[in-house]
DNA sequence: CGCAGAGTTGATTATACTCAAATCCAGTGG
DNA sequence: CCACTGGATTTGAGTATAATCAACTCTGCG
């Protein structure tokens, strides 16, 4: 049981400034849909909130660049990180008024942020959109039924394989990547520790599974049958 | 595993009646409606299997009554139950061709059934049903959150207390109710073994937290505050 | 009454956690 | 250019929680 101290604490009222700059822009819309998107750019920096639990839930967010953590606090500060969001990714998108979880970017990220309105609106509205949003939140259903099974099942060996090959698939061109978020990271994504992370990384690179470098941030798969032996 | 096409579309005037009844948004309209969104009611015995992983993935369901569980296993059996669906849940929604996990009743129970369409043809053709498919989705997928932080960072007794306190808002009328499903049910879904969630109810009896009688599936909450202490 | 499945209880063990310390690395300033 | 620093990561030793293995009890039902 760790507990995860909040290192970043941007304020609301940035949020607000750029949402605000950016409102006329929205206005347009409509005029010419296809060209201009309805949302706005938002820049993060590396650990940076998006939005915290609690806050009212006005907006969603498409990953343009970047990575970006959603996750829930136990009030003893243990956490669990329920998804990295990559590019295209939409997330924060919630039935109720309130954010349910927090969102901070893992690296330097750009988001869009979109308004959140009844689903028939958006739909009737810009249907590309609309198709895109269900889409993606039975995709992130899915990812999470998925992830449910690693966290109630997996081993730790079978979570990292697991963890490895699914990040490799998202970010990696061919066999190798950066991983954009550190141990504690993953530790707090497949319900280990950062030591437990650390060690069965270790043991794959001795076993000649992966390679590592560069401050273990630099991964190469060099056998990726036996990690996928290994995922269970 | 079985074909619900020609022979159940004559049974759709019964099921109308269901529809209406299943979504309150449709009650309001008029009854030509009634033709468009078909769904056929469908009883199960317990243990009978709706769908499974890997079947097209060409209705959803709504639950009429009783309990579905909806699963997904591993090559070597071990099983991770995601949800129990009661009476109102909408599941086996899927943005793909087939099914990814599979869903059996855990009692007696009656669902209705859907046939998927693309989301802007629902959205278009209803958009009430549209608003309703999508906070079923987003409901599923806070739920999901809800869960992955259990399976990752809860101990056993927090997981036991969550689920009790969890299913007792879902179907007691007061602070007693029947469990619908068995201790490996259970054990499947907190990602534990029926022994520590024997052992660990036993316990909570024990402390004077909880009642257990008639071959422990029926249950009473004597100390609900204590269990949201328990809860984490 | 006996059977089979479900549930409980006990003893032991394994996996991953905890606590602790060493090492690595990127960034900084002399 | 290089030593210094603090955070990140690795490694080690010991432990705790829940798993495993096993026996026993309860319950519903023919």
């Amino acid at each position: 049981m760790q507990a995860y101290t909040a290192a970043n604490t941007s304020r609301a009222s940035a949020a607000a400034a750029v949402v605000m700059q950016g409102f006329p822009a929205m206005r347009t819309r409509g005029m010419d849909r296809v060209a201009t998107p309805s949302g706005v750019r938002r820049t993060l920096t590396r650990g940076e909130e998006v939005f915290a639990e609690g806050e009212p839930s006005d907006f969603f967010y498409k990953v343009v660049s970047g990575t970006v953590r959603t996750y829930k606090l136990l009030n003893d500060g243990r956490r669990q990180i329920d998804e990295f969001h990559l590019g295209g990714d939409i997330f924060g998108l919630e039935p109720g008024e309130q954010h349910r979880f927090s969102a901070e970017a893992v690296d330097d990220a750009t988001v869009v942020m979109f308004r959140r309105r009844r689903f028939a609106v958006i739909a009737q509205d810009d249907p590309a959109l609309g198709d895109q949003v269900m889409a993606s939140l039975m995709h992130n259903l899915q990812r999470a039924h998925d992830h449910m099974l690693l966290l109630g099942r997996k081993s730790a060996q079978e979570r990292i394989a697991t963890f490895l090959l699914d990040i490799s698939k998202r970010i990696a061109k061919g066999d190798s990547f950066d991983l954009p978020m550190q141990r504690s990271d993953i530790a707090d994504h497949l319900g280990l520790t950062i030591e437990t992370v650390s060690r069965t990384l270790t043991q794959f690179a001795r076993d000649g599974l992966i390679k590592l470098a560069a401050a273990s941030r630099s991964v190469v798969l060099c056998d990726k049958t036996a990690l996928r032996r290994l995922e269970a």
